[in-house]
Formats: structure tokens, C-alpha cells, sequence
RNA sequence: GCGCCUGUAGCUCAGCUGGAUAGAGCAACGGACUUCGAAUCCGUAGGCCGGGGGUUCAAGCCCCUCCAGGCGCGCCA
């Protein structure tokens, strides 16, 4: 129909042509319909779609596999959360969404760094040690105030806690000055060390974990705002140093340090990013929360700055988390210290339940997250859903091997053509699709793709499972029909795989 | 006020980057276990794709505008 208007011809005209020529000349095609207004109805043999099963059990687990990614190298940075306190739901879907993008990407010929930011040095990690000391203070019987901008969590009693039985009375002594930085160092680390935790046992590994402080040690923010000023894209102003993100498209130039000399957050990531560039990183994708989509202009403004091809940088924005509990708001207040943290969730669902769900929406979506809906065993979940397939599947090999003594399923070529029942070509429709689906989740950083198919697929099998028998005394058909559902037990366990979600073969 | 995201069935969401009669799940109603796992399946019903303009042979998708909700808009991070 495209080509309709550079042939001066009617769409349907085009479509008789092109009939015409391919009509009976392909062997796997039934027959050729026009429909409408000028579209071509290809009919598919049956037999055309039997070779992805001998696609799928020759490949197994790198079936979907690719290398459209050339092993450039692409780094994801991710969660990033400040270690000022424990990571919450939020976070834990910027978990799932970054590991997995990075998972496909792999999966695509990528060679993958995930990496998390650590933002350790600055105003809110001395916000951190002063919370604790004066905990600490407390702790010792002194009256003091505990003001509104301090972290108020019980987390930060309990290291307070800890720190005055390790160091004992003498940091009270201390000059205050002092005993600030030592909190903070070790409420810091403290914090990471239980972040680094929760994200394990969520499945989430980093490759590197990059401090933000390193940048300041090394010099690196210095150089960067020299280098930039040496171009006059850093300038001075009121006494204080500017950016000038406006000749890139933000709306305002941006301060890099302050008339006090301190630098901003904005000083740092100008280090950081260029540090990225340095690398030699051939794509930098940045996964960050919605509310600081007013950032991005500028750190893209940085990447113009430093005259890089704008594609090298993606950044992707996941909207926010609401956690529900039987359709109610669970109450959160980060001021109050009253929320609930991401452990705390995978405690209570379990890490299967909770990755999948954090992708059952485009991340571009707000996400409620329901707990009590998690937990349920039910079609109102759908891990288990798709798990299901996957323990259905496993039980039916294992009963061919026990009451049919099949150990290896051998499908002949006269038993294949038998899966002729609509279900059947349905499946293996969907089954040829994955390798591509997987090209586009990757090409699109859109992992919810990945769990939809799955969804689709899994529904699919158990209304071929209901409508008939997998085994039987038809030995022929027997064996067809065990290798269609062993492959489909192989995608959907490769599907699993990338979103880091486990493949049972027991529920 | 400005910017970004969202608006699709009663509810929660998909919609393969512009194609045919817009799809799932839940909730509702009616069915299917003596047989491979009922954590399953089958059927019924449910729609001005937020409103209005425009581009196109063709718009849920692109452009403009308005409405509603969310999030941002510091010499904070």
C-alpha cells in the first residue's frame, strides 16, 4: 500500500502484481489472499514452523541469543541509591529494570558493566554522621536536639548503637568536628554493606561500585571544571562558577561551585560522566528515578560539552513505586523513618515474586505494588503462572521417563507433521518470535517485553494442556508432541533466566 | 507559571516503534478434575483508546490545543 502512490497503481492492483509472481513460488506457502484494502495474506504450511523446534533443542540455552551487540562495551549504572539509609521499593524496581536491561544486553553480544554510583562525600553523608552522633549523644544521657533535616530511621539509632560499643565513651569526649566524620565513615559503610546485602539477595551483583568521593581524592572534579573553564564553558558569576548549560538547551545555566567554595552535586556528576567517557565506554546507559528527570537536560549538556555523540548516553526514568497492602496505601514518610524497605518486601513475597512484578509494567507507568497480591499463589500472580509451565512441563518429562521409559525424546519427521492442531501451530508461532523479541527488548531497553511474552506464551500452553494429551500410547505422536514441549519449556526458562527469576521444577 | 511522564473495558495494564473487526488478567455470571500437576482451562458479557482540531490511502500510536492525575523546577542531593 506504501508503494501504491510511487506506482500510480491501486493498492489492490499492487497486491495482484505481486500475486502474481509469488504465487506457487515458495515452497512453505499454502496460498496467497488479498484482503481489504491491499493487504497480502500469506498462509503458512504447517510444516514451515517444525524447524524452530530443532532451532530451540540445537541452541537450549542460548536459544534468543544475538550479537547484534558486537562486544562493544555498555556500561549500566543503576540504583545508586545515597548510603544514607536502606534501600525501599523504589529502588528495588531500578534494580530489576537495570539488571535485566544489562541481562539482555549481555544476552545481545554486549559486553556489560553494571555499576552503582556510591554518592559518599558531600553534605547528606555529614547529614548522616552528625544523625548518629547525636543518637550517640543521646544514648550517653545528654539532652540534645534532634533536628528535622537529621535522618530520623531506627537504623540509625541501632548504629549508633554500635559504634558507642565498639569505641566505647571516649567519642563523646571527642572534638565534635571529629567524631561527625568518623560517623559518618562508618554509618556509611555500614549502610552500603547492608544495600550491598539486599541487593545480592535479590538477585542484583554489580560489577563495580564507583565513589563519588575517589573523584574529589583523584582530582578528577577539579580537572574537569579547569578543563572546562580553559574552554569557557565554565564561567564566573557572584562569585560563584557556572556552567553553561543554556548553550546546550537547558533552560538556565547551572552552578558547579558555590560563592563558598564548596562544589555541587552537579560538580561531581560532571566528573563522573566525563570519567565514563574516558573509559572508553561505547554506551552509557544511566537508570534513575522519575524525580530527577530535571537533570537530565544537564548531564546531557555535559556529554555535547565534551563534544560526544549524544546516542552514547541513554538515560532512562522509572516512574515511582506506591506500596499497597489489599489495595490500601502502606503509609511511607522518609522524614518519620517510617517506610518499608526493600528487604523487608523480598522477606515477605520473595525475590521471584517481586522481580517479575517490578516488570509487568513499562517502566514509563507508576507502579502499584500490592503485597498481599505478591504473596498470592494464584492468577492474579503471574510468576507463578508462568513458573507453572515450567514445573508442569519438567513433571510430564518426568513421567514419560517413568511410565514410558522415554529418556530421549525422538521425534520422527512423519511424527512432527503431525502437530497439525491449531494450539500447536499457535505455539510454535510464538516460539519462533523470541530471538526477535529479545533483539527488540534490547534495542527498545524495554525488559517488560520479556515477562508479557512470557504471560502469552505460558497461556498458550496450559489451553494446549487442557485441550490434549502430551502422553499417550501413540508413541509417534508421543514423542512430537514431548520435544514441542520441551522447547517451550526451554524459552520459557530462557526468558526466566534474563529476568533473573528462577525456573522451577516443583512448585 | 514552565518542563517531563501518564490517561485504552468496572479495576490493573499490553498494544511489536502508522496498518485490517483495539487485546490480556482481575472482578461478575455459567461450565470442566476417575485420565500427564485445577497454582489450570472453556464460555458469556464488557470500549467515543481523556475532549477537540490536524497530517495520512490508513492514527490508540505522529503534530497542535485543552482537561485530569503524578513528578520535577535551589549557589540541595
Amino acid at each position: 500500500m506504501m508503494s501504491a502512490k510511487l506506482f500510480k497503481m491501486s493498492p489492490r492492483k499492487v497486491a495482484e502484481i505481486l500475486k502474481s509472481h509469488l504465487d506457487n513460488q515458495i515452497d512453505w506457502i499454502e496460498k496467497i489472499d488479498i484482503a481489504g484494502p491491499g493487504f497480502i495474506n500469506f498462509f503458512i504450511k504447517p510444516t514451515a514452523w517444525y524447524p524452530v523446534l530443532h532451532d530451540i533443542h540445537q541452541k537450549n540455552n542460548d536459544y534468543g541469543r544475538c550479537d547484534i551487540g558486537k562486544d562493544k562495551i555498555v556500561q549500566v549504572e543503576f540504583v545508586s541509591a545515597n548510603p544514607t539509609g536502606p534501600l525501599h521499593v523504589g529502588h528495588g524496581r531500578g534494580a530489576a529494570v537495570g539488571d535485566i536491561i544489562g541481562n539482555i544486553l549481555s544476552f545481545c553480544g554486549y559486553k556489560v558493566i553494571k555499576e552503582y554510583y556510591i554518592n559518599d562525600s558531600g553534605r547528606q553523608i555529614k547529614t548522616l554522621g552528625r544523625s548518629v552522633y547525636l543518637r550517640m549523644l543521646d544514648l550517653l544521657g545528654r539532652t540534645v536536639d534532634f533536628p528535622e533535616d537529621c535522618y530520623q530511621g531506627d537504623y540509625i539509632l541501632d548504629i549508633a548503637k554500635d559504634i558507642l560499643q565498639s569505641k566505647g565513651k571516649e567519642l563523646g569526649e571527642w572534638d565534635t568536628e571529629k567524631a561527625i566524620v568518623y560517623c559518618s565513615r562508618v554509618a556509611a559503610d555500614v549502610i552500603l554493606d547492608g544495600i550491598r546485602t539486599d541487593l545480592r539477595q535479590f538477585g542484583v551483583i554489580h560489577d563495580t561500585w564507583f565513589s563519588e568521593q575517589t573523584l574529589y581524592d583523584e582530582g578528577k572534579v577539579d580537572a574537569a571544571i579547569i578543563s572546562f573553564k580553559n574552554k569557557g564553558i565554565v564561567y564566573e558569576h557572584d562569585g560563584a562558577l557556572w556552567f553553561k548549560t543554556t548553550d546546550y538547551g537547558d533552560e538556565k545555566d547551572r552552578v558547579v561551585v558555590r560563592a563558598n567554595g564548596l562544589t555541587t552535586y552537579f560538580a561531581s556528576d560532571i566528573a563522573y560522566h566525563k570519567d565514563k567517557v574516558d573509559r572508553g565506554l561505547d554506551w552509557i546507559i544511566d537508570i534513575w528515578g522519575a524525580d530527577h528527570h530535571g537533570y537530565v537536560e544537564r548531564i546531557q549538556s555535559v556529554m555535547k560539552a565534551l563534544d560526544v555523540d549524544i546516542q552514547r548516553l541513554d538515560i532512562i526514568l522509572i516512574q515511582l513505586v506506591s506500596l499497597l497492602r489489599n489495595g490500601e496505601p502502606v503509609a511511607m514518610s522518609t522524614r518519620s523513618g517510617e517506610f518499608v524497605t526493600l528487604k523487608q518486601v523480598i522477606d515477605e513475597v520473595g525475590t521471584d515474586a517481586a522481580r517479575f512484578i517490578f516488570l509487568t509494567r513499562h517502566y514509563d507507568s507508576h507502579l502499584d505494588f500490592d503485597l498481599e497480591l505478591a504473596k498470592k499463589q494464584t492468577n492474579d500472580n503471574p510468576v507463578y503462572y508462568v513458573q507453572y509451565v515450567h514445573a508442569r512441563i519438567s513433571s510430564i518429562l518426568t513421567k514419560a521417563e517413568a511410565e514410558k521409559g522415554i529418556t530421549t525424546i525422538q521425534p520422527s519427521d512423519s511424527g512432527l507433521e503431525r502437530l497439525t492442531a491449531a494450539e500447536e501451530i499457535d505455539l510454535m508461532k510464538r516460539l519462533v518470535e523470541f530471538p526477535e523479541l529479545i533483539k527488540l527488548s534490547a534495542q527498545m531497553k524495554e525488559p517488560h517485553r520479556i515477562t508479557f511474552f512470557l504471560m502469552d506464551v505460558a497461556s498458550l500452553f496450559h489451553a494446549y494442556y487442557n485441550q490434549h494429551r502430551i502422553l499417550s500410547d501413540d508413541i509417534e505422536l508421543t514423542h512430537a508432541r514431548l520435544y514441542l514441549v520441551s522447547a517451550i519449556r526451554t524459552v520459557i526458562r530462557n526468558g526466566l533466566t534474563l529476568l533473573g527469576v528462577s525456573s522451577p521444577h516443583k512448585m
